[in-house]
DNA sequence: GAGACCTTAACGACGCGTGAGAGTTA
DNA sequence: GTAACTCTCACGCGTCGTTAAGGTCT
């Protein structure tokens, strides 16, 4: 009985909500036990799959995927072929990943060069925009990260 | 003429669909001109934001903070207070990715070891299963990463 | 009896995909 | 004039959040 969290305990844990836990159950992800009375009862397997879940969706990884990796194992007959199909599985998340994280990097160095040319605006009583301030750092270069463009549209 | 582009030719160019276009123009992050009979032109400048708006979305950074990032400016009456909201915004931004590329890395190496792992089933001819295969590596120890979980699960 | 839990059911938001039917452009 | 493009609705989907009603468990 101490083994197992009823959905309350499980999403003060987890980070999910119980709405959420009970829809994960509704794809299959997790299949809590049952008491008599319908009260669902977490596993420790059970909790950690809600984490392992709530991590990846913090990254955003569609619940499909998650689904995928939750259930491909029981489709194969042997460790063999379950093993290969799962390492497939298993390496385009890993390089969709290394794709999101180049694209982060360097993200945040335009961020960074961003927001050092922002610091050069700290005393400018212009108005902040083209026609109001056409000396402005921010206008446009070669330099200038592409971001910038999104900042110091018209008017 | 030549310096616009139209919605197809723009789509084809930023990576983003026509659709998304139109509702980017709806939500005021892209606003391009028109012809006398509603086609839309698209600037030099409105083609670097949807480029930018693109690669943000694909980060899954949501329209809301697009759309902030492309609209607060307009908000202030000079440089001064302009850039230092606009850094504030870009500060939570930039810590967001930072979170968002530990856990990344995090994972990484929990997919990496998990495909090591696995990696040992090669020849295994036992059913993928706790209960087909009781010794199998994948079986729960302290230094299994917590991925697994999700895969070896019941039955 | 209080509090946590159950089910069903429904509505809403976000970020578009998809298609219909009509109009524009080269 | 015709082929290719574009326009404006408008519905639908996935992933929940939220609220509600009415019931059950401990």
């Amino acid at each position: 009985m101490d083994d197992y969290l009823k959905i309350g305990a499980l999403a003060r844990l987890s980070g999910l909500s119980e709405r959420t836990l009970r829809y994960y159950e509704e794809l299959g992800i997790i299949t809590p036990a049952r008491t008599d009375g319908r009260t669902r009862l977490y596993s420790k397997k059970d909790i950690e799959v809600a984490k392992v879940a709530n991590n990846l969706r913090e990254l955003d990884i569609p619940l499909e995927t998650i689904q995928a990796i939750a259930s491909k194992r029981r489709k194969f007959k042997t460790g063999e072929q379950s093993s290969l199909a799962m390492a497939e599985l298993l390496e385009t998340l890993s390089s969709d990943l290394n794709e999101r994280a180049s694209k982060i990097i360097s993200l945040q160095s335009d961020l960074i060069t961003t927001m050092r040319l922002l610091r050069s605006c700290r005393n400018c009583k212009n108005k902040p925009s083209p026609t109001g301030c056409p000396t402005c750092p921010l206008e446009i270069n070669e330099d200038t990260p592409q971001i910038v463009s999104l900042i110091w549209q018209n008017p």
